[in-house]
DNA sequence: TGCAAATATGCGCTTGTTTACATATACAAC
DNA sequence: GTTGTATATGTAAACAAGCGCATATTTGCA
């Protein structure tokens, strides 16, 4: 039962259900600076609003690079994924449908499936450049992050 | 969205979510007094939760005679019933399973299936005594509850 | 009308949440 | 090392919740 008091907390913010929404729809994850733009709003608002959903484990970030990558939990109790599948159901009206376009416009950028690009302060959005090639080292591999405190 | 916001804040608290959880499970309704023992909580407290729980058109509450029964709204919002419908499922464990008790024994209280008994302020269970016959006048029939303001 | 029972609510207090700004950390490239 | 980019966080102010107590309101009955 408190597991689903806190991800029901957790929810219960537009900014982060309009993140939770994003994300089910994206289930390899999505790098903080396309939250910032999908969301228009700004990137400490964002990474804030990840930092709580993080701390209800419902997300979990890895960083590739600069970026951090983050996505749904996998292993969540049964419970909250009903809920959560209840709330993705709900990723079709008016706000929820503008952030997935811009968030799949944004993704549309990616090189090889992965960010390169940082988020814009005050779009438009075809102000967007594309940058540096990514930076294939190391964390290639999906593995489980390091939930880094 | 609006209406999964404000149902997530209203079910994100462990009162209501128990009251929600009891509510699940007795459709026809319950009155306050029987929630007050069920979840061992001040009758005002209860009473509070169930105003937001109302606020947030979760639930609704006809009077009868003093007494007031208060029940899942009919026509929910899709996402909403998932939701609620999820959260069901967590009824089982701890202290929602000894809400669930309590009320049940408390239901078999009733009479003609309507609450007859007050609360009382400080159990144990056993002092409670069946008190006067049920008004069984005016509003008796299932209809729209007039929402008062 | 007056009393008692069931429920609701106004108020003060404490605690938690959200925001905004500035700044810090982590990493990559040079 | 320095610089630049992406992300995180300390802090303070604004705001909202939840609790406890007392009291008000509504209803039924004598």
């Amino acid at each position: 039962m408190h597991d689903i008091i806190s991800a029901l907390k957790a929810l219960a913010d537009p900014t982060r259900l309009r993140v939770i929404v994003l994300l089910v729809q994206v289930p390899d994850g999505v790098c903080v600076c396309e939250l910032v733009d999908a969301l228009r709003l700004p990137q400490y608002q964002v990474s804030r609003h990840l930092s709580l959903l993080r701390a209800a484990r419902l997300v979990e970030g890895r960083r590739r690079g600069t970026w951090v990558f983050y996505r749904l939990r996998s292993g969540l109790p049964r419970a909250v994924t009903r809920v959560l599948r209840a709330i993705g159901a709900a990723g079709s009206d008016g706000p929820a449908a503008e952030d997935r376009q811009r968030l799949h416009r944004r993704l549309r950028l990616r090189q090889d499936g992965v960010c390169v690009v940082g988020y814009v302060p005050d779009h438009p959005f075809r102000e967007i450049i594309p940058v540096r090639p990514l930076p294939v080292s190391k964390g290639a591999t999906h593995h489980a992050p390091s939930t880094h405190p």
